[in-house]
RNA sequence: GCGCGCGUGGCGGAAUGGUAGACGCGCUAGCUUCAGGUGCUAGUGAGCGCAAGCUCGUGGGGGUUCAACUCCCCCCGCGCGCACCA
């Protein structure tokens, strides 16, 4: 029998030993009591979710704390899974002690592709298997023993929340975002209802794009959906897209890997061009970096939020190219304007429309490195697009700085000093990113400068360092271009000659001022202005899949889109006779996605009067990718059965409002919000950006929706082979004894064969799993809890290691045997007032876990209830007064064993809702203390004294001991620094 | 390449300028036990020493300070994120 196993095995021991038998009955109990007594429920303000037991909600602090939505997967929990829902059912718990009302729910996250993919693998409705899995995941989330109210628990494939999360696309789609608008907030540019934009366009207030002014009336349906479809906040876009045939679906660009595949299945994926819903993200640039700065998240977590939007400030600026076809505008895009002097030649993206215009023949004299070894330029473009095509966006990166392009035999006309600057096509321009098009500056950018260097193309330098760096522009000269800001402007006037000419290199001009110079000038001229560029693309949002949320979107016989009204959701799915995706060949480019939906006929074509009279319609067959039920659930669990509202705003506003406590500041929104760093760039910022158009359009009244994140680390765990690399079961292996001291490997065994440990996930095909139900079966719910708590900081990575959780179970052993005589049974508590030393063990700990709680730090909390838990134990008797206390504090981390004590101890009231101890500072100032003499920062002695010393004193008693005495030789000290009653650091004179 | 984080006993970790290694695992010895295990008591960074004690010690090197795991600079290693974004 294994050491562990012993432990918890109630084999002759005393008949009232806390092992995994009692803590297994005292569990089940416990469990039945909260849910039979709504525990846990939190109470709204009003209707049917105000908790008849408890104070009103109104005159509580609200605090509201979830966890990142769970997807109910199939394959059941290990114990990496929970250690995120522990720590929130642990600040769960402490705050009701605090006596705060506290909201902490959980749903289920239940569309999407794994759900799909098992339910076709077994030949179930998705519908079905989805259900049994959420089933498994309560069962084994119950047992654990969280705080949820599960009076607010749902997942997303309910019809009635299904029918919230299309209401929210349908007011996404009835939207449009105003950049001038005026917020109440101060701020502006504010999403506003679609019908505010058609009536600026009939009053002529705004130019209806390609039409002529005041003349929407006269416009067709068709042609002003196609005008609105411009402007809508979900609209449908005809641009490339992320198509994985593979997976038989399109895809958002945050699921595509930097390789260029998919990150569900790792499947190519291909740029095509197809007609898909997108949703206008990028409107929120801007406000979703600078409200950053009003939440409280890792910085981590901020900074790949900012990265990934990519906000970046520069200007346009017109180039003029002379074509066969007359003179044409070529729009740039820089972040460097005042390098406009050093731009010696200009670069195109291969999908740039300027290539209609590459004339037929190459000019006498242009190198034959730039024609590509071509006959004629069109040709060479022509054979340069089909290569780059050809390619998937990341393997146009691969080659990483070896930079190819061809000449276009076009040139561009610098506005600024009029030089004629050929223009080539090359692939490291993007054309999603900016205008398509660059002024290629070889003296300022590093990849310009490449491409220059490779096909013999001028440098001209236009910054120079800083006289004071130290730095020279020689040390560039020939090898590398001055890419920094830092620098003084040269090189950089026209002559007179040129119409409306500027001088940036004056006066010794910086770099940052140039630009400021540079774009007032341009926009004088109407030849450019500055601007904002944005590496974020708008977020792609349909779907071919069954198991998702349908459009509530109809089409007419023209196509014309027209939304349904809030009277007709939910749009339920349909049945179908096969709702598996269809997929193809993964590397087959030229196929095109199949929805499931459009195979029942009965369901797409549908006669519907949408106030005009009954007319006939097809459906939006595509469905909702997966991320949109999780942009909005957390608001669900305030309201989760309300049928008229998203959620009620006044409990919105005391649940999530803003400074609907202390915590959550102007921002509002939840209070503490605990997941994986991976959602960073995913579900965190598509959920920021619908919650921020919600509040746009009044429905809620904070404008971040999560105010505090915090990520938790990942459980790993250690893997075994045996010698032919094959896994071993990791329970099974045995370390050799001894052999991992005195810094040497530790040597492994598995059935006396030598095995070998490697380090990473836990997982089936590994060998390594731990179930929650292993734990609550050999050591009960309360000791996994602990141990989970107590493995390290939250926030790190540690590994699962099982020999480790017998510690926790001792703790508990401990505790109990302190308040339970373990032969009888009966309490063994005295009356009697603690003595002296236990008070102030007992008021230290008090105060310093209630540091710990407020941090987030079971950890530490835990080894100073071990240490207050170990003084008990060695008294004679245990005080009632000292122990209760103890399992206050516990009980958080352990609640079972703590209400079992507790109630044992004569309570009959849950301690749920038993204040949290406060320590009491008269035990706090001890009466003496140890003071630290150190000599030369070396610690040579230790006096025992009164915590309010005079200084003098005591740098007299340090001074006299005869360990310091020896140290200063018989000189006086050079210098004696007293921090009273703390320390006393001695400085001898120098030799 | 750029950015961020981390590096402490045999192991998980504690200490954010003031007694390095709290607490737990493991290990050693003793008690309990027929025995193993459990439980209990004590010890446990390394080196020297019978001991008192001394010396060394937080990835490496340098600096600031009376005092550095902690702050600053350089280097090494590991992890994460971004990566032709003009």
């Amino acid at each position: 029998m294994s050491q562990a196993k012993a432990v918890a095995d109630s084999h002759d021991q005393p008949a009232f030993r806390y092992n995994a038998a009692t803590a297994q009955k005292i569990e089940l109990k416990w469990q039945k009591r909260w849910d039979e007594e709504g525990t846990f429920w939190a109470a709204n303000v009003d209707g049917d979710l105000t908790d008849g037991k408890q104070e009103h909600a109104g005159s509580k602090t609200p605090y509201f704390v979830i966890d990142m939505f769970p997807y109910p997967s199939g394959k059941g929990l290990h114990v990496g899974h929970p250690l995120g829902y522990i720590a929130t059912d642990v600040v769960s718990r402490y705050h009701r002690m605090k006596g705060e009302n506290v909201m902490h729910a959980l749903g289920f996250d239940a569309f999407g592709l794994p759900a799909e993919q098992f339910a076709v693998q077994t030949g179930q409705h998705p519908r079905v298997t989805t259900e049994q899995n959420i089933a498994n995941m309560r069962r084994q989330l119950h047992r654990m023993g969280l705080s949820f109210d599960d009076r607010r628990s749902f997942a997303t494939i309910d019809p009635e929340y299904m029918r919230w999360t299309q209401w929210i696309f349908s007011k996404i789609y009835d939207a449009w975002y105003d950049p001038e608008y005026q917020r109440a907030d101060g701020g502006v540019g504010s999403a506003r209802p679609i019908s505010e934009l058609i009536t600026k366009f009939k009053s002529g207030k705004m130019d209806i794009p390609g039409h002529q002014e005041g003349t929407w009336d006269s416009m067709s349906a068709a042609e002003q959906a196609d005008v609105l479809n411009e402007y809508r906040l979900a609209y449908i876009s005809k641009s490339p897209v992320n198509w994985a045939p593979g997976l038989g679906t399109v895809l958002a660009n945050e699921e595509v890997t930097a390789e260029g595949r998919s990150e569900r299945g790792n499947f190519p994926v291909f740029q095509k061009e197809l007609k898909q819903w997108s949703m206008r993200i990028t409107a929120y640039g801007h406000r979703l970096i600078e409200d950053l700065d009003t939440i409280d998240w890792p910085d981590k977590v901020k900074m790949m939020q900012k990265n990934w939007i990519g906000e970046s400030h520069g200007a346009s600026v017109d180039f003029e190219v002379k074509t066969t076809d007359g003179i044409k505008d070529m729009e740039v895009y820089t972040t460097r304007p005042d390098t406009l002097f050093g731009a010696t030649f200009s670069v195109v993206s291969p999908e740039h429309d300027l290539l209609a215009y590459v004339p037929a023949q190459w000019e006498a004299g242009i190198p034959e490195s730039w024609k590509g070894g071509f006959e004629t330029p069109r040709d060479a473009v022509k054979e340069y697009r089909r290569i780059a095509e050809s390619k998937t966006a990341k393997d146009r990166v691969a080659d990483n700085g070896e930079k190819t392009g061809i000449f276009t035999g076009l040139y561009a006309t610098n506005p600024i000093t009029g030089a004629q600057l050929p223009i080539f096509t090359a692939d490291y321009v993007l054309m999603d990113y900016g205008t398509g098009a660059i002024m290629a500056v070889p003296g300022g950018d590093q990849r310009d400068y490449d491409f220059a260097t490779k096909y013999g193309l001028p440098v001209i330098y236009t910054v120079k360092p800083l006289p004071d760096s130290g730095d020279d522009l020689s040390n560039y000269e020939g090898s590398a271009p001055f890419v920094s800001h830092d620098g003084i402007v040269i090189n950089s006037s026209v002559d007179s000659t040129h119409v409306g000419g500027v001088a940036l290199d004056i006066n010794g001009q910086r770099v940052d001022d140039a630009v400021q110079t540079v774009i007032a000038w341009l926009e004088e001229q109407h030849i450019g202005k500055g601007t904002v560029s944005y590496r974020l693309r708008d977020w792609l949002f349909s779907r071919q899949r069954y198991w998702g949320e349908p459009f509530p979107i109809v089409y007419d016989d023209n196509d014309v889109p027209y939304l349904l009204p809030d009277s007709m959701l939910p749009v339920n799915l349909p049945e179908v006779p096969d709702y598996s995706p269809r997929t193809f060949d993964p590397e087959d480019s030229e196929s095109s996605p199949e929805a499931p939906l459009s195979r029942n006929d009965d369901w797409v074509y549908v006669t519907l009067d949408l106030g005009d009279g009954p007319r006939r319609y097809h459906r939006d067959t595509n469905t909702m990718p997966n991320w949109a039920g999780s942009c909005w659930y957390y608001m669900r669990y305030i309201d989760p059965k309300n049928s008229k509202n998203l959620v009620d705003p006044a409990e919105y506003d005391y649940w999530l409002g803003p400074d609907h406590n202390k915590t959550a500041g102007k921002s509002g929104g939840v209070d503490l919000y605990v997941g994986g760093v991976e959602h960073a760039v995913l579900h965190l910022l598509y959920a920021r950006f619908w919650h921020k158009v919600l509040y746009d359009l009044g429905y809620v009244s904070s404008s971040e929706p999560f105010h505090k994140l915090f990520n938790q680390g990942y459980i790993q765990a250690y893997a075994y082979t045996d010698e032919r690399g094959q896994y071993v079961p990791a329970a099974e292996v045995e370390e050799v004894p001894g052999s991992g001291e005195n810094g040497k490997e530790p040597e492994f065994t598995w059935h006396g064969k030598p095995a070998f440990r490697e380090f990473g996930k836990m997982g089936k095909s590994l060998k390594n799993i731990v179930t929650p139900d292993d734990m609550y079966d050999t050591y009960g719910a309360d000791t996994f809890r602990l141990y989970e708590m107590s493995m390290g900081p939250l926030s790190e990575s540690r590994p699962w290691n099982i020999r480790n959780v017998v510690g926790s179970m001792r703790f508990l052993q401990r505790l109990w045997r302190n308040v339970i005589n373990e032969d009888t049974g009966e309490v063994s508590v005295t009356e009697n007032s603690p003595d002296g030393k236990t008070l102030k063990v007992l008021n230290r700990t008090i105060a310093e876990v209630t540091v710990e709680m407020e941090n987030m730090r079971p950890n530490t909390a835990i080894s100073k209830l071990i240490v207050l838990n170990n003084h008990l134990t060695t008294l004679d008797s245990v005080p009632r007064a000292a122990v209760e206390p103890l399992i206050l504090m516990l009980s958080p981390i352990a609640p079972h064993i703590a209400e079992e004590l507790w109630n044992r101890l004569g309570h009959d009231e849950s301690l749920a809702h038993t204040p949290w101890p406060v320590a009491d500072e008269k035990y706090l100032g001890v009466e003496n203390v140890t003071a630290v003499v150190q000599v030369k920062g070396k610690v040579r002695g230790k006096l025992e004294v009164s915590p309010d010393i005079d200084p003098e004193e005591l740098e007299k008693l340090a001074l006299a001991l005869p360990a310091v005495q020896d140290r200063l030789g018989g000189k006086p000290p050079r210098k004696v620094i007293v921090k009273a009653p703390k320390i006393v650091s001695v400085v001898p004179a120098v030799k």
